[in-house]
DNA sequence: CGGCGGCTTGAAGGACGTCAAGATTAGTGG
DNA sequence: CCACTAATCTTGACGTCCTTCAAGCCGCCG
């Protein structure tokens, strides 16, 4: 298990550069990028317990760009696995302005939010081709009544999810944002197998700054400066980190404590 | 169950005002504001599952103002309900600045955020005269495995932490941001059966301001300009709610949707 | 009474948003 | 392959909201 990874599987669409991807996962190996994965690595977990968990899991795509994998106050029934392309979490407000809430990667969860209020509380759009896995959530808690390991995986993600929600709450900087946003990126890229310095932006600058919290022109600027203090280069939608340990100064107060 | 509340339990200290508070809760009634209440008030919860929750809870407390009920860094072992008094949750950075990540009343859980890196990210510091519960973790986990309402529970929890963090993300003014912050504590407090329009603060000026990422003295001015609005009326510590109407059409994009 | 912390009020400065225009890229069809 | 258009991104000038700095006020406790 957890043996390869990154088998290509996108369609010849739009596939120019690698892109991340989980491989498919059959009855004894499961998708290894996928948030699940480190429970069906642990010790003790059986083929007949993956089998299981293996069984309430639907493959769904291809979404295509702008496409919506849930949208905001539909009944909430599942949660959802990344397992290529990128996915951006939103609201719109009621005078018609976006929020972007997150950009997930595969093997990254998506839905915990709505568990709640038991209707999702936020749109779920695909950025380019999009591949999901969708976990029906009652047969996941039930599976996870009977499974611990999994109740525990389910209870980390959520509150790593609270961990996230929390880091941008604070009243960052435009660079300490940005910097972090970068090296967040950036490492979990590196997870996946890609390069921890160099990587293509999925998301409009607009989605950037809006996720961020500041102007689109504001973005630019940043960045603009970034590469003029030799921290970055930026060409187009292609970033290269250059000065790591600066960025990493600079994001300290968000990204560690 | 869920009868009378609010039995009176603070020392004399300097319990003045009514203060809210949780009752205390036996084998067969548990404490009703309790985050769990709603799950021994569900049907079918009998009272040998009541009683198995009740028994892995400690009571704890008073702690006094400025006590830890826990600290950061310390190993994760429990969750907390604040059983009486405010509680509120920080960091402090390397440069000595405090971040103030929430407040907490009687009947809410505090220590969720911690089950993902397994040790407390956060501060938990009593404002004025507390007592908590206190659920190990482990015991609460292996119960939920027993009891799907308890494991439901922990998941509908960690949820709606994960929705209160994402609240202040946005890029709000400090108006909406001070508004939001009024209703949502009369809304908590009216919940626990106090005025939904005049209560006390417990917390000073800037611990609020920190909270909503402002400086005190926009808080001090944004207090003053509402007053002279007629918006609420400020003395000290005891705030009434005047124009409750015109306090939720600013805080609408923070609170709704 | 005097001192101290919390709160308020005023004035000045800065960081970022807004507005507007131009540059670059991507997408489309001939 | 090359127009042509639209979208995205960049750059500059200006305005604004909030912070910062500084001083004064009030209530509390020794």
């Amino acid at each position: 298990m957890m043996t390869e990874m990154m088998t290509e599987m996108m369609r010849s669409d739009e596939s120019t550069a690698p892109n991340p991807i989980a491989d498919d996962g059959d009855e004894a190996h499961f998708c290894s990028t996928c948030a699940f994965g480190r429970v069906c690595a642990a010790e003790g977990l059986g083929k007949l317990d993956l089998h299981e968990l293996h069984m309430l899991v639907e493959h769904a795509g291809p979404y295509h760009e702008g496409d919506a994998i849930f949208r905001i106050n539909e009944r909430f029934g599942a949660i959802y696995a990344v397992r290529a392309g990128m996915v951006k979490t939103r609201v719109i407000d009621d005078e018609g302005r976006e929020q972007v809430l997150g950009f997930h990667l595969p093997g990254e969860m998506i839905g915990l939010n709505a568990i709640h209020p038991a209707k999702y509380p936020c749109d779920a759009i695909a950025l380019d081709t999009v591949y999901v896995c969708r976990f029906s959530f009652p047969a996941l808690a039930t599976l996870a009544t009977k499974i611990p390991d999994v109740q525990q995986e389910l209870f980390r993600l959520l509150s790593a999810d609270i961990g996230r929600a929390t880091q941008l709450a604070g009243d960052w900087s435009a660079d300490e944002r940005l910097a972090a946003f970068l090296l967040g990126l950036a490492k979990r890229y590196a997870a996946r197998g890609f390069s921890a310095t160099a990587f293509r932006l999925t998301m409009a600058r607009a989605d950037i700054a809006n996720y961020l919290r500041l102007a689109a022109e504001t973005v630019s600027r940043v960045l603009r400066r970034f590469q003029d203090q030799h921290l970055i280069h930026v060409d187009g939608r292609d970033i290269e980190l250059l000065d790591v340990p600066a960025l990493r100064r600079l994001a300290h107060g968000i990204l560690h404590e």
